[in-house]
DNA sequence: CGGTGGTTTCTGGCATACCATATAACGAAA
DNA sequence: TTTCGTTATATGGTATGCCAGAAACCACCG
């Protein structure tokens, strides 16, 4: 008799509470314009997981997920405090970026395939300077995914890990900055000599451009970014 | 009358048995030549508690950190692994740490004073090559002060912690490194190399000395050493 | 009216009991 | 003896209650 072959698809993996209170709060606070607030945002235990619909175990084990990441703050006995980023914290985190997406750049020079590589000039000839005073905000978008491209690219998993630990912790402050027309406009110049450089497997010179175009991104946000 | 002025020190703040089991616990895992075992290293929850005469919560708390940190697994009914790392992460992490290191390395020669950078020469200068022979041991740890000196004299925090993080996992990879003469040698004059460019405000050189000393180190490790 | 000391309440830390399920142990049937 | 279904056990997940300490409140006294 043959087999039956049922083509048997993984239970889906019912997520324990605690990662998907951790999900749910991440999600609330990511899109709290926490920098409108004039006081310090607190949160309550207890007021949570009445919200939730969950015991206060998972919930707290969420909530310390969350400070160790520096999302909140926990003070005993005295509350939960949603961290407002210091504009020196947020250099610190750009600076951060630019070390791990310069040498992105690099390995990608190294190991990824020409298909690959190619894959890039997708996500750069979208938008051309013309078309950039109608699609801002999308060109922000892909701005956004041409980066991360390149750290996929990279095949290196701690890069991508920790490069996407900052990203959460820069949304807040995204909403913020303002992309005026005149960066965009020289933002795309550099993606296209960064796409060239990885192009002619140039390492050390895709490293060093994006190296400098992430720094200058700092220096603007250190030069007119207002934070509190 | 005059107003009695007792010097008071600060109560020395208790810090909570969740923090505490997890040093406890992290020092036990960081201890353990893991890589000599054969069969996966298991935790188990109860017995731990019992260990550190901790009830379940605050242990589980330091369980849950550690396993963000990556250092142990938990898998649900089937218990707690300690996490042996491959040897592909463990480039991964030495890839990382030359990034930002060298990122560190360029900070250096713009924030750090000169009384600072001239510390490092103390470092540097206390091995020659001559007293290599009998001190391999110290010269060890005399190299790990010398990056750790580097990355702080950076004055960024962000770039601190994580490579504080990423030490505790290569920790257990050291016991395993063998730091032949040669190797060492050339360290010794890889660091003098760099303590110049950075006396010279170098950014660019230093930058370049620091990345190309630690792929030195990753390169090695891929050639030669074997886990697991 | 102001300050001082006690008291209440609120809040996170911790302990513990129970639950769900993966795994092991066991036993009966083939 | 092997195999397969059943039961027992082990183990992490969750709920809940109590505790200690901080903040807020209040009454009392100067």
């Amino acid at each position: 008799m043959a087999r039956a072959r049922l083509d048997i698809q993984p239970i889906e993996e019912v997520q324990s509470l605690k990662s998907r209170t951790y999900d749910a709060l991440k999600v609330a606070i990511g899109t709290m314009k926490i920098y409108d607030a004039g006081a310090e945002l607190r949160l309550d235990e207890r007021a949570l997981s009445l919200q939730f619909g969950v015991s206060r175990t998972p919930l707290r084990e969420a909530l310390a997920q969350l400070e160790q990441e520096g999302l909140v703050r926990i003070a005993p006995r005295r509350g939960i405090f949603i961290v407002r980023k210091t504009k020196a914290e947020v250099i610190e985190m750009i600076t951060v970026w630019a070390a791990l997406e310069s040498m992105a750049a690099r390995l990608v020079t190294q190991v990824a395939s020409d298909d690959e590589i190619a894959s890039l000039h997708k996500l750069v000839d979208t938008f051309d300077s013309a078309d950039l005073d109608a699609h801002m905000g999308e060109y922000s978008d892909a701005n956004i995914r041409f980066h991360a491209a390149i750290i996929a690219l990279s095949g290196c998993r701690l890069i991508s890990d920790i490069t996407h630990g900052l990203f959460t912790h820069v949304r807040a402050i995204r909403q913020r900055t303002i992309f005026e027309k005149d960066r965009a406009r020289r933002s795309i110049i550099d993606h296209k000599e960064i796409v060239e450089a990885l192009e002619a497997r140039n390492g050390e010179r895709a490293e060093r451009l994006v190296r400098e175009h992430t720094l200058k991104l700092r220096d603007h946000v250190e030069q007119f970014v207002q934070l509190a």
